[in-house]
DNA sequence: ATACAAAACTAACGTTTGTTAGTTAAAAAA
DNA sequence: TTTTTTAACTAACAAACGTTAGTTTTGTAT
């Protein structure tokens, strides 16, 4: 682990906590035991914390989903991958992905539109996944929108749940996951 | 609407772009047409801004949620009608939503108590609506945290998606949106 | 021991931040 | 018409911001 990164990883806590704009340079620089301006010893700038951090995971997500769009699978099978996906990502990089979640607006230029570029991608081959599956007749022919969205929602948002209630098991809520976003509850 | 009122509102929408942080009270008033220093005319700070539009809204959250206990219904009904709260503030409210979403961590002393507390009790009367239909068998036997933290995702981001797809129509979505998360997709 | 690189430091910079004080213009009430 | 209230203004504040320059310390290799 080199400084670079542990200054990084220090920041994406700071991050998760209270938002990019809301910490300071001096804040990460407290966190690690020194003063700001021995920051840029490692860093650029505090722009490219937030960049590292954004899109390292936005092409983590990317690669994934272009793995599971090669496999041989049904759309059923297909969307139970992405839903592991999500969660082996959150319980890894929970500290990254809240920065890609309430953060991405923050980055900047060719940064920002490359973001937008791959979250759109991303959510359109996850709809045309959610749209073949009702073709198909193996998932029920409702607006693609709300199950994407609905679906997408709840992936994005399980960072903030995870940890907070013990750390379940992974494969445990694996299983809940899928059951619950395909079968519902009823 | 008042001038006060105006401002909240104005600040909102601005919030929900960039969070509270990242905005300062020059954009508000800029927002607004006039200088920084005028706006003091109306409001005691910044502060008073986020905690306006976080609080109030908490309070409808826990004022709609007593109402729902109170009613003599089933748990599922009684989840239907949670689903259908949450539905029409985000319609009628989606900016201090934003706000209440992404800066709730910005407030201060016992407006940040105040509003943890209150989260803290809706979620408490959430998990008992879901365990007391899992008790009476109209709810799958699953991980009530699970169930809990799926819905109230995706409810809590609808304001993300709702108007970004067209407005769609409040009881179309409704109604899908109850299907999907109750019964699934499958 | 000497030289070199890595990584910390102090000091300071120009901006932006939220906010206050005091003043002025316009509208409403007397 | 005078008085009062409302809501804007200019000017300025101290503090915090991200960042740079130049210097010193620390550890490693020669």
């Amino acid at each position: 682990m080199t400084r670079k990164e542990e200054i990084v990883g220090t920041a994406s806590q700071l991050f998760k906590e209270k938002g990019y704009s809301a910490v300071s340079v001096r804040d990460i620089a407290q966190a690690m035991g020194m003063k700001a301006a021995s920051l840029y010893n490692h860093i650029e700038s505090k722009q490219e914390i937030l960049s590292i951090l954004v899109l390292d995971l936005a092409r983590e997500f990317t690669s994934g989903m272009n793995k599971i769009l090669i496999l041989d699978n049904s759309p059923l099978q297909k969307i139970e991958k992405v839903i592991e996906l999500h969660i082996d990502i959150t319980v890894n990089q929970s500290e990254a992905l809240a920065a890609l979640n309430n953060d991405w607006m923050h980055l900047e230029q060719e940064d920002l539109e490359d973001f937008v570029q791959m979250r759109e991608d991303y959510e359109e081959n996850f709809r045309k996944i959610i749209k073949e599956g009702i073709r198909v007749g193996q998932i029920q022919p409702r607006h693609p929108e709300v199950i994407l969205f609905s679906i997408l929602s709840t992936l994005r948002t399980l960072y903030l749940w995870y940890q907070k209630r013990g750390k379940l098991d992974v494969n445990v809520l694996k299983k809940d996951m899928v059951a619950v976003m395909l079968r519902g509850i009823v």
